[in-house]
DNA sequence: CTATTTGTTCCACTATACGGAACAAACAAT
DNA sequence: ATTGTTTGTTCCGTATAGTGGAACAAATAG
């Protein structure tokens, strides 16, 4: 008889217990995922050195996985680099989250405004401008109307503050390319100062908009994590100046932090 | 008796047949393509109808692909999307197949230069701008001299026009709803002719500028295919209105389309 | 032109994925 | 609540599909 006395003492405790368990499947995502932090083009050496998967193994698949365009090779490196599919995914998954965080945010927009009494936001980043996606009017008779759809520069939105100081430094050289336009006094023109200003922000991970694009109305901003990716929306409180002053913001600062974390854990589960 | 005397005799030729042979990782990648194609969201059942799998096999692999973040569960729905994973590989491929895009246009934006006298640059659509990318100066003394890295507003861009000819409506909407700054009088600024100008567009395969940005300047562009995706970029033939008469835009209409289509290809291989 | 690195194919072995069916969980209809 | 229906997950024996050593092939380096 073989096999002898104790059998399957695998401990296979069922499921899988340490992680070292893979499936084909698993090692084809983990190719995908090997090129998402390096830019640069792999071989099927490097690959299966990086994952530690046999070269043959490593070969199969990229195999399969070039022949459903996830995957391409430079003819003239003949190295891999993510293709066509990669990116078709990667924009449908870019709408998605989009329409599913607005789903996420909306009530924990309307708590914000019901608890700070101003009007809050959702700004999404799109290209170079930012998008006024989602919005609740504070309850008080004095506001701030959002106006759906509204597209803002970049250089006067609270919301473009916040999360372009935590984009990654390519990104936001090619924003700032584009000319700055002066809205009124304290609209910030200078690329410099916008730098600066970035670099504070992203240090206090809150940014605020004092007056310039409607001089009487100020704003303050905090960005939404989307895993470890650059963040392309900010929840914001805007409203009149007059009731914008220190202490609402110090009061208010709090709040929208909770907010903007909570509505990033969320899109996480 | 069933199946009778002959017992294995399904003719498994060794390898594949007829193509219908699909691997788990096959599977669980067409299981991400089917989300590309429609935002909606999906479950279980749904999925393993559309893919002509089995339910158990397509829970499965849902799980494994939730494991590693490319779909997540909506929990409102119950149902599944596409999750950090598939945008973190979009985001990268699209950077990767910027620099692969240039790499391999380089050359024939040189060939197309020398073929047609004038200066010729790719133009890539990045947000609601398009960036000038890559360029070669023609060998005239008289050219319009492109500059590196220019964000050209997409109502005043020929390569805008072509790609967004092609975009997908939803898109083309965002693009619109920004409003189109006058440069002269040959700027369009109305979003009806625009559009009635991108239908034109479409037809024709190829779009114009007859200065509408620099009055003295016109250009013609050609949209590059990235597989089935929305293009996002096009090649681009600038120069002096004196230059660019009819008679030039007609000998250099063939020229364009191939160098065009000769990237795309590329591209692909 | 040989040596070395890198990539692919082969094949026997075994682990892994399959799919029917049972089970479990939501949701609808009484 | 109770039952029926749809949808999703787990179980498990079987057989297919993936594994990895090694041979082979193709580039690149020396």
């Amino acid at each position: 008889m073989l096999n002898g006395p104790e059998k399957n003492q695998t401990d296979k405790v069922n499921g899988r217990q340490n992680g070292a368990n893979e499936s084909s499947a698993e090692k084809a995502l983990n190719i995908l995922l090997a090129f998402s932090s390096s830019t640069k083009e792999m071989g099927t050496t490097e690959l299966s050195q990086k994952l530690g998967m046999h070269k043959s193994t490593t070969s199969r698949l990229i195999k399969t996985l070039v022949a459903a365009n996830f995957l391409q090779q430079n003819p003239a490196t003949r190295k891999y680099l993510l293709g066509m599919s990669a990116y078709q995914i990667g924009y449908a998954a870019n709408r998605s989250l989009d329409s599913r965080l607005l789903s996420i945010a909306q009530p924990h927009l309307y708590d914000l405004a019901q608890q700070t009494g101003e009007s809050v936001a959702l700004e999404l980043l799109s290209g170079t401008n930012v998008i006024l996606a989602s919005h609740v009017e504070g309850p008080s008779h004095l506001r701030f109307n959002f106006q759906q759809g509204e597209i803002v520069p970049i250089n006067v939105a609270a919301g473009a503050k916040a999360i372009l100081a935590h984009s990654d430094p390519d990104f936001l050289e090619s924003c700032l390319q584009r000319e700055f336009e002066k809205f009124n006094e304290q609209t910030i023109v200078s690329k410099k100062k916008y730098r600066a200003l970035l670099k504070q922000v992203r240090k206090d991970g809150i940014s605020y908009d004092r007056g310039e694009r409607y001089v009487d109305i100020h704003a303050m901003a905090v960005p939404i994590h989307y895993g470890g990716i650059t963040p392309k929306a900010a929840v914001i409180i805007a409203g009149p100046a007059s009731r914008l002053t220190d202490s609402f913001l110090k009061s208010a600062d709090q709040p929208l932090r909770e907010t903007a974390s909570k509505i990033s854990e969320l899109l996480h589960s």
